[in-house]
DNA sequence: GAGTGGTCTAGACCACGGC
DNA sequence: CCGTGGTCTAGACCACTCC
């Protein structure tokens, strides 16, 4: 069957399963066919449905489970990520240059979160502000993950924090080092920031808000600056 | 050779492109080993192989041409774009959202530009904005497109570009909807905030030029919306 | 014509999950 | 035990590119 037409067929099945999606024949968390299944359906051989099959994992629409079949997901970040990480092996880009998008990201969410902060958020806020003061060595990492998440889900905007959690993840490693060394005599300075900007968002002060997040890019910028010229 | 140690084949082979990178033996352009060298050298079935450069493929690292080979490319943007496509198809995210994102980086882009730009981008600038001025109504889009792509290129940031680009192209069709249609009332608005872009741009004026970008992108919402009531 | 990707055949065995 | 994914075998033909 040596199909020229003018698509791969691989495409082909990915449309079927987008066709199936489309129709709400399968949703998250749904099991598509099998792949001897779709073998007969599409009357493709199971090299090239497992071609696609590729595709569509790698995107993270789906998962491969041996010995229960292929599963609709929603992983889609972890393929950003992989793609963020791929960009940063081919020296396509570097970490000074995630940092300013994560400010731009973040700095957006605090401009959208000033709007929707409500008081289950608020609480919540505090719970981390005070785990964040009293973080010993260990936990400062921790803390400091929930806090930026915590702010990037109040702005309400999906695509926000997944494109966040992606890039935060390429940089996690370069993020916990700032954090438990090159940084330990700025301690203070990184608490502080992260307090002006939970005061900011409750005071519903924009513009001083901006300027702390910048201060706490600055902050990590220099983390990275000194880890580079160290190590 | 039923393998199982931990990993899947396929992923191994992954792994042994990214090597052939790393230790420069192939760089962007250049041609990585035939799928039945691969087969030799690795001791991989060619199913393996191929299900392999699929994923690669779809991470936009490497293009697959009949006839000749698979060459390494850089085309890490479409991936992303697949994948900001596949979100919006999941109703994982929508228009706005993603146009909230836009804003994020354009103003980051905005934000880094000032301190970057040059006589040469001055002056690219300006025929843009001559372009703008004159421009009918086909040609909107067009002077659109290079005016933020201009600005986004001022930034420095790659990695900015890139997201940016494949936010863009997943709207494109929508802000040519825009311009053409439901905006046409609007089309003085339209060339005055990106007049302010920018003279706020050349004249260093971080706030002006950030509350442009504000209102640009509210003006972008704003035809979203007429178009989603109407359409 | 030789080399390469795209695809198929018609099977096969392994490992895993669930009944 | 059966269905499923993961992988392999040992080929094959087509379409395309380059020489």
């Amino acid at each position: 069957m040596g199909k020229k037409e003018e698509q791969k067929v691989y495409y082909l099945v990915i449309d079927y399963i987008k066709q199936l999606v489309k129709e709400n024949k399968i949703g998250f968390g749904g099991k598509i066919p099998s792949e001897r299944e779709l073998m007969e359906t599409l009357g493709y051989s199971r090299n090239s449905i497992r071609e696609a099959l590729r595709t569509l994992e790698h995107m993270g629409l789906i998962e491969s489970r041996q010995g229960k079949g292929n599963y609709l997901v929603n992983q889609m970040g972890e393929s950003l990520n992989s793609i963020f990480s791929m960009l940063i092996f081919m020296k396509e880009s570097d970490y000074l240059e995630v940092n300013q998008v994560r400010r731009a990201i973040e700095s957006q969410a605090f401009y959208l979160a000033l709007d929707r902060i409500g008081e289950a958020e608020r609480s919540r806020f505090r719970e981390i502000m005070e785990n964040m003061e009293k973080a010993d060595h260990q936990s400062k990492v921790q803390a400091d993950h929930d806090f930026h998440q915590m702010l990037i889900q109040c702005s309400g905007n999906r695509l926000l924090e997944l494109v966040m959690q992606a890039l935060s993840q390429v940089c996690k490693d370069e993020i916990a080092l700032i954090l438990d060394n090159a940084a330990q005599k700025y301690t203070d300075r990184w608490l502080e920031l992260h307090e002006k900007i939970y005061h900011c968002l409750l005071a519903g002060d924009r513009t001083g808000g901006l300027e702390a997040i910048l201060g706490h890019y600055q902050w990590i910028d220099q983390g990275l600056e000194e880890m580079g010229t160290v190590g």
